[in-house]
RNA sequence: GCGGCUAUAGUUCAGCGGCAGAACGCCUGACUGUGGCUCAGGAUGUCGUGGGUUCGAUCCCCACUAGCCGCCCCA
């Protein structure tokens, strides 16, 4: 016998009645989308690799060492090789698409978002796939269509709020902070790593790693010991120029007046080299290691590092596995009940009970069809774990036209004429669910 | 990419250097057109893969693969 060939690492099958969870999330997000003007965009699953090394950064972990890249060969002798990746987020080619398509000619806003499958090549755990899924949105434009204006920072943290809560997400933190401008970063490093000079050789081995490689990520470390000599670190909040400031706090004030609750973290920093000003991540504790459910920020020159106009945005990415798992933990999945099976009693009603189906699934009922060589004991134990209820259709129901029906939750048997009979099972959907 | 733990029935998991186990689930019957509760029976495994030690390995050792936990990073 051969080897059979499994799902590779990373990936995964989801299965029903796990599917319909994902299904209803993502029906939700659409619905919360729709509330707030968003159209749905659809970008390829792969890239030209320039896109992410430009977009999101040479030097991040993701560009560096997480891609799924590959040389597609050329078609032809006088064509090249092209490298080609699969993508590892999905704001770069929204923006690619933006630039592309000259959406910002119109002089609108463009409000997208996307539901897809993302391609980081990392070490699974729980909540952390090679291939995942991302529900994310964008709100990209011209400057004088609004794009920098902080309202749009605010709406969207606040349609945010409201998606988790219309989802069900009990217990979630949003985790705010502004990393400046592209005018204050640089600034900002040269004073984090003149602070960091003569404090760095106390510190533990990855933050004295960071310290060389990424020192922004200094101030993420959760070494205890290390924390009072990052409380002493320059803040970022502290290197922003008047207008960033100014921005952050219209940010904040806005979040206030709508009553959306938010901790300022002036330590979260995010891993895109894009991120600018806003950046905020909405974390869960259930999580574990991975308490990130979302994140995302501002990315005011995004469009310009891959060659488009200027093009200020904010966005952000949902961990659709991670709300997922969330929900499963809140909530078991039950499998889904048809509204009622079928019964052929004997083979000689197979076609009259494909035909009762029909007519029943028409009038939008969920049906299960069972089956006339099984025996009446066994369409019951079947009916019972697959539908709320159990239609059987004999010899003498057709004759009758006085089908018996059963309702497992109530264990009431009645005989109801087959005109009524889809009018009664809506009738009691509307009672079980 | 680094460190640790784990891998046995469909599922959750016991187990022991000498015939492979439980619970739940599944199938059959008691009950030939009535489920749930009960009772009686039954089926199911390359014990993750490959090598090694041994008279003998599911068990001990090594490698690989996969999952989980932590690091890193992020969604």
């Amino acid at each position: 016998m051969t080897t059979p060939v499994k799902a590779v690492r990373g990936t995964r099958d989801l299965l029903p009645p796990e599917t319909a969870l994902w299904s209803r999330i993502e029906a939700t997000a659409r619905e919360v989308f729709a509330r707030y003007n968003f159209g749905e965009i659809r970008t390829p699953i792969f890239e030209e690799t320039a896109l992410f090394s430009r977009g999101v950064g040479e030097e991040t972990d993701i560009v560096s060492k997480e891609m799924y890249t590959w040389e597609d060969r050329a078609r032809a002798q006088s064509e090249k090789t092209q490298s080609l990746t699969l993508r590892p987020e999905n704001t770069a080619g929204v923006v690619r698409a933006y630039i592309e398509h000259k959406l910002g000619e119109s002089g609108q806003l463009q409000k997208l978002f996307y539901i897809g499958p993302q391609f980081r090549r990392e070490r699974p755990q729980k909540g952390r796939y090679r291939q995942f899924f991302q529900i994310g949105a964008e709100v990209i434009g011209p400057t004088h269509a609004g794009s920098e204006s902080p309202l749009r920072d605010a709406e969207v943290l606040e349609m945010l709020a409201s998606l988790l809560d219309a989802l069900g997400i009990e217990g979630w933190t949003l985790k705010l902070n502004s990393v400046g401008s592209a005018a204050d970063r640089p600034a900002y490093l040269a004073r984090l790593r003149e602070a960091l000079a003569p404090v760095v050789s106390q510190m533990c081995a990855d933050c004295q790693r960071r310290a060389e490689t990424n020192p922004l990520r200094v101030l993420d470390c959760k070494v205890p010991e290390d924390q009072p000599i990052i409380e002493g670190l320059p803040r970022i909040a502290d290197s922003l120029d008047a207008a960033s400031r100014e921005h952050f706090a219209a940010v904040c004030a806005a979040l206030d007046a709508a009553g959306v609750e938010y901790t300022l973290d002036h330590r979260l920093v995010r891993g895109l080299d894009y991120y600018t000003r806003t950046t905020f991540e909405f974390t869960h504790g259930g999580l574990g290691a991975q308490n990130a459910l979302l994140g995302g920020g501002r990315y005011d020159g995004l469009s310009e590092a891959i060659g488009g106009p200027k093009a200020p945005g904010i966005g952000f990415a949902i961990g659709q596995d991670r709300l997922v798992l969330t929900l499963q933990a809140q909530q078991q999945t039950a499998a889904e009940r048809a509204d009622a099976c079928i019964a052929p009693v004997g083979e000689a009603q197979n076609a009259a009970a494909l035909r009762l189906a029909r007519e029943l699934r028409r009038s939008g009922l969920r049906i299960e069809l069972g089956d006339g060589s099984f025996r009446v004991r066994k369409s019951m134990e079947l009916a019972d774990k697959l539908a709320w209820q159990i239609v059987l259709l004999g010899e003498d129901e057709l004759a009758s036209d006085l089908l018996t029906v059963k309702d497992f939750s109530t264990g009431v048997q009645t005989k109801i004429s087959r005109a009524d009979l889809a009018a009664h099972l809506l009738a009691a959907r509307k009672r079980t669910t």
